[in-house]
DNA sequence: ATTTTTCTTCACACTTTCTTCACAGTGCGT
DNA sequence: ACGCACTGTGAAGAAAGTGTGAAGAAAAAT
């Protein structure tokens, strides 16, 4: 979930009502940081106010829409019918004036992405390596990997970063949400369960002493 | 495209709007007419008053949205957020309050053609197995399953997304609606009858432990 | 109100998955 | 070569998840 707005406050509010119904926040001042944070993070829906100070709010949608299909909300204080429809012609999702009720925006945002699952195929790659989130699947190619939940989830964490370290630290916090305060003996045996299971194919995980792991 | 809405006036303003753009439009005065056209005709779109005569119209909704996912666009003259909430949870794609503008509706109706996918047929089927959401039915083969509504709605869960995994917290939330905050007890039981009832045809339900269970 | 059907809970056996442990291997600096 | 810290790997017990029958509770039908 990005939020893109310029007032720090109606971002506090956002984060604050988001974060209560357990979605991941991050947060944009302005359109270029939007559209930056946008391609980054990979948000799952993103919530686009139209008054910013560096570039219109349509702009931002545009540019957006030239790469993603990312579900897109409409944040605006005016409630210009012309605006309105604009931005919908422009590929938003959805159009919620401010002020608006929480109630409100939260149920719109679980609309459109209800209607977006099956478009959005809410998948991650890496070489021939597929991992779908939305279905808890995980394929190399074609072949589906039968992988255990904590495989699976330590699976994630390494193809969203693939190509990058990921640091031990980070993978025990994804993975077990810090419970293993220290101790990465567990982590090692998954590792190498996962190596196990994808065989000898182009991905391949590796260790980075004293570091962490990284997706190849 | 269906508008269930039991003003005259409102009917003719909407059919003129919309066969300008070329849509084919049917009308229905009263819930229990609109259902019957929904099944009937199978539009594209519905658009749905929630002040009707013979029922509210969140009833339409619920109803409706038993056998068909069409997508569904409320009109309504009060700007009610519970009311709204409601709607959009029951499964409403978008809500406009009127007096609205004709260029607003039409973008409207154009973003959720767009985001969605509409099931022409009221049946789902996987290998053997058919699933008659409208007739509330479900069949192997030819011999039709006699199942209580639990295993009706689990296994209709099961059929949408057949041949992929289905979580088990979106099977509670489909078939209990969130009412079973957790605890999985009375879903393997279910499961187990169905298997029962399904015997041994091509068609088996395949649990993945920790995760859910898929149709294949 | 009574019967019938359906749903949920519980107990227990069973399966899968997770963690721990022991030990072997690797690379590095002294 | 040696110690050292870290990593890879197999095995076994612990923990979590699942299948299944039966019994009581709830809902629906009569």
């Amino acid at each position: 979930m990005l939020i893109i707005d310029d007032e720090i406050q109606m971002r506090r509010l956002l984060r604050l009502v988001l974060e209560s119904r357990e979605h991941e926040v991050f947060e944009a001042a302005s359109g270029q940081l939007g559209l930056q944070e946008a391609a980054l993070q990979r948000p799952d829906v993103v919530l686009l106010d139209l008054g910013l100070p560096d570039m219109s709010g349509q702009q931002v949608l545009v540019r957006l829409r030239e790469w993603s299909d990312v579900p897109v909300l409409i944040l605006s204080v005016k409630d210009d019918e012309a605006g309105k429809v604009e931005a919908l012609e422009n590929g938003a999702d959805d159009y919620v004036t401010k002020p608006f009720g929480t109630a409100e925006l939260l149920a719109r945002i679980q609309v459109i992405q209800r209607r977006c699952f099956t478009r959005q195929s809410s998948e991650l790659t890496a070489g021939d390596l597929t991992v779908d989130l939305l279905h808890h699947e995980a394929r190399l190619g074609a072949i589906p990997l039968k992988l255990t939940p904590t495989e699976f989830s330590l699976l994630k964490v390494l193809v969203e970063h693939a190509g990058r370290i990921v640091t031990q630290r980070r993978i025990l916090e994804k993975v077990w949400a810090g419970i293993h305060s220290e101790g990465s003996e567990a982590l090692r045996v998954h590792i190498n369960h996962l190596r196990k299971k994808m065989g000898s194919s182009g991905v391949r995980i590796v260790n980075e002493p004293g570091v962490g792991y990284r997706l190849e």
